[in-house]
RNA sequence: GGAGGGGUGGCCGAGCGGUCAAAGGCAGCAGACUGUAAAUCUGCCGACGAAUGUCUACGUAGGUUCGAAUCCUACCCCCUCCA
């Protein structure tokens, strides 16, 4: 690979960033001459953003500290339409008032990594020109540097012709509509430089070529490498679902727990990519060995929750997870929490019942294989009996700790 | 337009009148080992129930039968080959 003379591109490709650049010469002279402005795009197709995201909200970080301008840029007009790469069928449309709430979730997501309040990052929605758009004049001014030919080319097109799956109009417009926001951010904000997945390069591109011919505009694309774990898995997928950004999508103790967890051989990697450890530091880290390497996971899960959820959260999760797993002290309030009314305990609620209530099972069959194989405690102490009530008594000390298995627990308190 | 094949549990996939809540694999959960890792081994793995058991389920809707995932009819959807 090119050798970066930029601080930004050059912090990018010593952790593992990059993927794919257009024209790495030119792009690193940019960067070592003024300060760039440079955008990544987010859908809002759910209400938090997840680790997946996350390679690509670290380099948005990364532009901010090395000087230069980040755009978030929230696909509140995109989303309308509905992006068809990776899938081989078409989304569900959303409705306004689900972008609008999904919008708000992704914001609060944002905002825990990038400081929009300052005006160092900036915060924009693509819903601002695409929603104004005037079909004729758009086909007249966009359209025609659109070949179809070109446009069927794309691997997210091939992927539903060759499956014989639907592809609407709608959605065969998508590529065009991100290219058209490429080229809208570089005339209202001079933004030069569009950064995302590599399943993106072909959508960016089309987005420099539009530039390029309308304004001979001179944009860049850079692509980061898709991040899977070394046993093959997708980031931040697990089989329960995605591994949240936002806390009540995702207990920081379950964030700070998802990173402890870490395969061996992807700590270093890990530690490059979602923290902001010095390299030095972190090559010190992946160099231990066996059960020290334990060490490095440690700190890979708190820096990377210090970041999600703050410092704070951050000790607390770590804490509790020392009070779960190391028996260093007994600061459970890390874990996270499930209130249940007081009535309904005062009755007397079936052990299995508070399982449901606490989220760690999801029916009363799986709570009462459970109990029955051996997994089930009530305060450290194993549950032998799936009939089991427990009642107010049970909770002298405030909280009671329900725990399923080795790894899953839960503080559950009355209400 | 013609001929054939198929739709089964989260996924793949066997079953082709009763012994079928449905083989096997993957994924998942629990246990053992360990380092909160990986690998391995054991058990579990539709719902409800303390339990005999009850209910729901094999594309959809009807039918035949004491009894259907299995047979019949209609419909919907997918695939392959020929034109």
């Amino acid at each position: 690979m090119h050798r970066f003379r930029s601080e930004f591109l050059s912090t990018l490709a010593s952790r593992g960033y990059i993927h794919q650049v257009s024209e790495p010469e030119a792009l690193d002279d940019l960067f070592c001459r003024e300060r760039v402005t440079a955008y990544v795009g987010f859908d809002c197709t759910a209400d938090s953003l997840h680790v997946g995201h996350l390679v690509s909200i670290m380099m948005l970080r990364l532009l901010e500290r090395t000087g230069h301008r980040p755009i978030a840029l929230i696909g509140g007009g995109t989303t309308k339409v509905g992006d068809p790469s990776g899938r081989d069928e078409t989304r569900q449309l959303l409705s306004d008032a689900q972008i609008a709430h999904n919008k708000a979730g992704l914001l609060r997501s944002l905002s825990k990594f990038l400081d929009f309040e300052k005006g160092s990052a900036l915060l924009l929605d693509n819903a601002e020109w695409l929603d104004e758009l005037k079909y004729i004049p758009f086909l007249r001014e966009v359209g025609v540097h659109f070949t179809v030919n070109r446009m069927l080319t794309f691997e997210s097109v091939k992927l539903r012709l060759e499956r014989e799956q639907p592809l609407t109009f709608l959605e065969f417009n998508y590529m065009i509509m991100q290219a058209y926001d490429f080229l809208q951010l570089a005339r209202r904000y001079d933004c030069r430089l569009q950064m995302g997945g590599s399943d993106q390069w072909g959508n960016i591109i089309n987005g420099i070529e539009l530039a390029r011919k309308l304004d001979g505009r001179h944009l860049f694309a850079l692509t980061t490498p898709l991040i899977t774990t070394a046993s093959g898995q997708k980031m931040g997928k697990t089989a329960s679902g995605a591994v949240w950004l936002n806390a009540d999508r995702l207990p920081p103790f379950e964030y700070f727990q998802y990173w402890r967890n870490t395969e061996d051989a992807d700590v270093g990697r890990f530690l490059r990519l979602f923290t902001e450890l010095p390299l030095a530091e972190i090559e010190r880290l992946e160099r231990l060995q066996g059960a020290e390497l334990n060490e490095a996971k440690k700190i890979l899960a708190f820096e990377a929750t210090a970041l999600c959820h703050g410092r704070a959260e951050a000790e607390k999760a770590k804490a509790a997870a020392e009070a779960l797993f190391e028996h260093k002290g007994d600061r459970l309030d890390g874990l996270p929490v499930v209130e249940v009314d007081r009535d309904r305990l005062a009755e007397g609620m079936p052990i299995i019942e508070l399982f449901m209530l606490a989220g760690l099972v999801q029916s009363n069959s799986e709570a009462r294989r459970l109990v029955r194989q051996g997994g089930a405690r009530l305060d450290d102490r194993l549950i032998e009996d799936e009939t089991m009530r427990i009642d107010l008594d049970r909770f002298k000390g405030g909280a009671v700790k329900l725990s399923a298995g080795k790894k899953r627990h839960v503080l559950v308190r009355p209400r």
